[in-house]
DNA sequence: CTCTAAACGAGACGGTACGTCCAGTCTTCGG
DNA sequence: CCGAAGACTGGACGTACCGTCTCGTTTAGAG
């Protein structure tokens, strides 16, 4: 009479609390210390399971990881203003680096050729789309720019992002888009943007060794 | 008879054999496949040895690299001119590189805080003096430039070396430099630089995931 | 058109299947690495197909066993004499033994109940029929022997076949005839079994350890 | 002042600790279930110690059987009479036995080619030495006796030991002794002998199979 | 020059995780 | 309902390294 509930977990439902168990042990212990055995133990199932889906801690990683942040410009923003849509944009990086930690990031990057900076090419599509709405609007000349301009806003942030240690401040981005990118489209900008402060401050980090 | 050659190697001898087999292993099987059990049955010595002067793989690392990589601003470049200048200072990046493998980088990012970007300050530093040169010649109106600014090229070419896995051409620097931080600076290339043939081309590379 | 076969098979032809494959499974890899899932991959069927019908892999080994090895004592050997009787009962068993690797039968006798020393009963019985006979012949005196004096000659032979690495030789199970058995019983020998020649020869083989 | 005691367990002190640690957990277990995991846990060491010393569970177990078990026949039995002499090897064999479980005994033959029936040679020698006596007392006749018929007493013993499970009883010796061996010496046994009771009756146990 | 303390080389130790195999159970689907 | 197929929970396998500890052997340098 009642329904038959299946007392043994599997595919999808079996898929979801495994990565959810990965992504927590990730949070937990971080990427460098994610063990198969952890995950699985925490997840309640074996091994084999994880294995029969991912070859390694690397693909379990990167599948858990996608399994949290979904896509990135899943719809471009329109604020009305050039400013505003390149900010938003370096805002929505910022947001979405918020949930992965560096160390994750590297530690994925030196063990899976998975992780790439394919949303670089993402990225760009979303830009010289924002160009073109504000060439309509005249805010620039015109949308043709040279395509290592147009990635110099998401290219610096990602740095900052994933090389350093600088903690990701709104200042931070207006700097990259009133000091660098506004200025290398020629952009003049207007009366609403007098919160230029930060130029011309010394880094306050200071270098301890010669890093790379 | 014969002059006792010492049969036990200590102290810098030891030190130099271990931190080259480290950099071998390093290469050979890469960071990530790197243990000291390896380093140490390379070097001939015992893994207490390594232990004494490292206290972990990381460490290990850094110092092999560091062994093997000398400093970046031994002496600043002095071309003439601000445009060779800079382009200078990116080809030497470029080639220190070109010896640390990204996945060596990440790595060591990973695992070890040590490896910083601290390269940044001293970078900024370098670019401090090449523009007061060429505020001195007469190239650029001021020297005063946002710190921001100033490290663009360095951090566009640092994006480019570790975060994708595009080959560093000369193209590559002439965009950044010409394309971006000399027009950032208001400067006007001579007819020495009319080599602008990249300009507005397209990225060749797809994107196959949706990376970070 | 021509008449559907069933494809799936069922019942005693599916059993019959397993069971060759566990014999051959057997003979391939023996009995300590029989497993399950490489008798269901031989027979084409899956594990719960098995784990229907025997318990674990003892039952079936033994079941696999029995299907390719017939009772043993289906009709008793009447030679015309008694010396010729014994002598065709312990052939017997030695032939049927030949099939049985000594490993397999430790691996069950380990770990299956099931596989008992049953036979010496019906051995027991077989034996009893022989005296019989030879007392009625008039060989020996009377069929009233002490159970343990009849079982001589079979636990005499098991304990080689089973315990011992040495060859099952013609030779063998005259020893145990003609030196233990027939004179155990009083029986002396008449001209035919001069061939007595192994008599208080040393045996060949020598420890190695302290077995036990 | 205080004896600085090792923490750290080495060479023999380790290797009884795991022997001992072995012992306990075939008794607790048994052969079948006996895991290399199991020893190590309760010997509180690594597997790793385990597999440096015994290739296997088998020689394991054989190795911690045989620090268990001391050599049989370290010193013969003389106790003045043919008889009484045997019966004390067969005790012997018997008591030893104790200690090692039936199954055991045939997880090891399946397993491993150490456990050999060495000792068939040796108590052959002890027997030799047995008839040797009893002849210079003048108890039997020669002391040149088949080999065959001086291994009797121990291989039928064997056989109940290991491929039965009859209960070894004092009955089950003299059985063999009285029944079976001093007849086959013709020996005639004097008026102390005259339990000899448990001739011709039938044995107990039924057969439930086909056995082998 | 002898003695001593430190460092070296070698490798065992207690442990964690690897990636694989298999046991025995459960589930789904098709005939 | 049962066969075919295969996924699941779970446990052990045998291996690789970790970082520590111990042993016996140089080897510098102090007395």
């Amino acid at each position: 009479m009642s329904q038959q509930v299946s007392q043994r977990r599997r595919g999808t439902e079996l898929e979801d609390t495994i990565l959810e168990a990965a992504w927590a042990e990730l949070h937990e212990v971080g990427y460098t210390r994610l063990t198969m055995e952890g995950v699985a133990a925490r997840a309640r199932t074996g091994k084999q399971v994880l294995y029969r889906r991912w070859r390694n801690r690397a693909e379990l990683a990167v599948a858990a990881m996608r399994h949290k942040t979904g896509s990135i410009a899943d719809q471009p923003p329109d604020t009305g203003t050039l400013r505003g849509d390149v900010i938003e944009v370096l805002r929505r990086m910022a947001r979405r680096q918020h949930d992965i930690p560096r160390e994750m990031l590297h530690g994925l990057m030196a063990e899976s050729s998975e992780v790439q900076m394919d949303v670089a090419v993402i990225m760009a599509d979303v830009m010289a789309g924002i160009l073109e709405r504000a060439a309509t609007r005249g805010e620039i000349a015109s949308a043709e720019v040279s395509p290592r301009v147009m990635s110099v806003p998401t290219d610096l942030l990602r740095h900052e992002l994933v090389l350093t240690r600088h903690p990701i401040t709104e200042e931070l981005i207006a700097e990259i888009v009133d000091e660098v990118f506004l200025p290398l489209l020629g952009f003049v900008p207007g009366d609403d943007v007098q919160d230029q402060g930060p130029a011309l401050r010394a880094r306050p980090e200071r270098a301890r060794g010669r890093g790379f």
